[in-house]
DNA sequence: CAATTGGCATACGGACCGTATGTATATAGG
DNA sequence: CCTATATACATACGGTCCGTATGCCAATTG
């Protein structure tokens, strides 16, 4: 029974990612215990002083597998659009859908810029918006986006409007109704970025 | 020497709002003591009980001051636009100067969301997205916005791009060049929601 | 097999918060 | 004018939480 140290070690920082995680997602950064969390993933705070530091880095490492997965969920869209243009906006769109999961909208929009600081500034967490930020390269490139913005700056604001966006729907007391307005706001509000001679009729 | 009662009050109060604005606006909510910043306004956490209930209590009181204060400032604007359409872009970009102040990043973005939750359920605190809200109604009826999004929820969704624009220029290490960048962009997404006719050339 | 390192628990001190209680002053009523 | 009451605020207390220091056990290394 005795198994190698290094498999067992990993399996203690998983198991207090996911016990934080859990916490931090329902309870929220601030009332989450870390004496009440450890405890449920069968340890205590020695552990997690030993591999975190303090509760901000083991919040920065729920951050950081959180935004992996998001990353990943984005990437996997990437399939079947058939302009660029609609495959951006799909992305956009996913990350929307998201967000609207509770314990994202709390972790990744509301304790962590708050516990964190601004995101843009994460070390670890900006694996989105490095792919919205290509995709509008490429879009200007073919011409198909006004070549005035700045990529990344562009992805940034469209970052805030798709967090305020699943906020909107999540609060919301008719989520599929409101998801129809909110998505159709936001898609309006993307084609701000389409030269004139690529807009959709309104 | 002994005003009336009601002025005492009220100056305490106004003294303990103060005191807690500048904790809260510098050194976060969290890691502000309601002991010192209490002390600091020369009373006690228990003034600040009677008054406010709790921690939280303070913040909604603060957050409702500065509420008020830039709804204030954002009519101020209302005057020398030859347009609606550029009134409305000017009120935007306003917003987004006041949020470059620390304290109102701090308050109103970070610490408010996260301890408060979601802002478009603060009781107290929407006079500026209500203007918002109220100049695209305008808009749709003259013609110049499409007719096809629902304003309050076109209004949130330019609120989180500002505040991203706003930590975006805040952030940065050149804020006049960046400034320039952002508002570019913001400016740009908001030109979504004209009517093609109305749109500018790129 | 001995020494050492790393992983984790326990123990302790301090800060902070919420409530319960105490006290003084101002207003209201007789 | 005097008393009673309510309001404004301070003080006291208990509990929770956090960070550090310390200790112990197991696993690796030579």
């Amino acid at each position: 029974m005795h198994r190698p140290r290094k498999e067992m070690v990993a399996e203690t920082r998983a198991k207090l990612i996911a016990a934080a995680r859990h916490a931090f997602g329902t309870a929220g950064y601030a009332e989450a215990s870390m004496d009440d969390f450890t405890a449920a993933a069968g340890l205590t705070r020695g552990a997690l002083y030993h591999h975190f530091g303090d509760k901000k880095g083991l919040l920065e490492a729920v951050i950081a597998e959180i935004d992996g997965e998001m990353a990943a969920r984005v990437n996997e869209v990437a399939s079947k659009a058939p302009t660029r243009w609609q495959h951006f906006v799909d992305e956009c769109t996913t990350y929307i859908e998201m967000a609207l999961e509770p314990e994202i909208q709390r972790i990744m929009f509301r304790d962590g810029p708050a516990v964190l600081g601004d995101p843009a500034q994460w070390s670890n967490a900006n694996a989105c918006v490095g792919s919205t930020t290509d995709h509008l390269r490429a879009l200007q490139e073919e011409g198909v986006v006004v070549s005035s913005v700045d990529p990344e700056t562009a992805a940034r604001l469209i970052n805030g409007a798709s967090s305020q966006a699943a906020q909107r729907i999540a609060n919301s007391k008719d989520p599929e109704a409101t998801s129809k307005k909110v998505v159709a706001a936001f898609k309006q509000l993307l084609e701000g970025l389409l030269k004139r001679t690529d807009r959709q009729p309104n």
